[in-house]
DNA sequence: ATATTTGTTATATTTGTTATATAACAAATA
DNA sequence: TATTTGTTATATAACAAATATAACAAATAT
């Protein structure tokens, strides 16, 4: 998969990295048990250091979409490694209510919050059938 | 309103009271035309930087919530001030399609991603009548 | 007119985060 | 035994967050 990032971003390199990597495994353009570039390899493709790669990666790791052996590289781990639980809805809960919050200040209607949801969720599906 | 802040909390401070400003928006807790602390006695009440909250203030005023007056203090705008616009949308959607990408490659499906978002728009509107 | 209140701007300092750079360590493989 | 790879450890620079002090500018009160 080719991944790209943008210097001038306001998100800081490694989240981008991270974000990348989970739209990947979304699109399917990542599918369990692939091999991951390894962090020196892919720190040169960017042009960012390695340390940069390896905290994207730890989190990733951290969060189940990724394991790491040493000389191995890193693979996309098998979807039960990263379900949805109780944890993850949790987490999601707190970083939407913010949100839902700003929408709801501006007067837009829980159904218009869902279509855009719905908006962003068919345009992922799209870019998962375009890997081909 | 009573605004509260977590020190221990991860997000920034001057976040966290942008939030909670929002969301006093959101549960009718701030009316339009309703008079703000200022800036000195809110970093008071907290116990935190006046420059704080002025970062604060400045970033609620840039996306429209209030408006500011030298020694009249800032006040909540009219909601005609933050309607939910174009630009608003592509905001909301950009901050939006990381979180839906997580929950995509954890297979929930977009109706289980909307019943989350309508359970959370549900609380505020039950925050917003337990105003009382 | 003068003093006060308020947002605003400016400068400096401290602390934490991001990103880079170099080096070394540890495990698996060739 | 050498190489590859993740990992850990330092050090450094740049930036952001938060604080501290001071001063400026406009509106209000006295």
């Amino acid at each position: 998969m080719i991944i790209k990032i943008d210097m001038k971003s306001e998100t800081a390199l490694y989240e981008q990295l991270y974000n990348n990597v989970v739209w990947g495994i979304a699109t399917g353009r990542l599918k369990q048990g692939e091999k991951m570039p390894t962090v020196r390899q892919l720190g040169i493709d960017l042009g960012i250091n390695l340390h940069t790669v390896n905290k994207a990666y730890s989190l990733l790791k951290q969060k189940g979409y990724l394991s790491a052996h040493r000389n191995k590289g890193a693979v996309v781990n098998k979807k039960e490694f990263f379900i949805a639980d109780k944890d993850f809805r949790e987490d999601i809960k707190s970083s939407l209510k913010p949100l839902v919050c700003e929408c709801y200040a501006r007067g837009m209607s829980t159904d218009e919050m869902c279509s855009i949801l719905k908006e962003i969720a068919e345009n992922i599906k799209v870019e998962a059938e375009d890997k081909h």
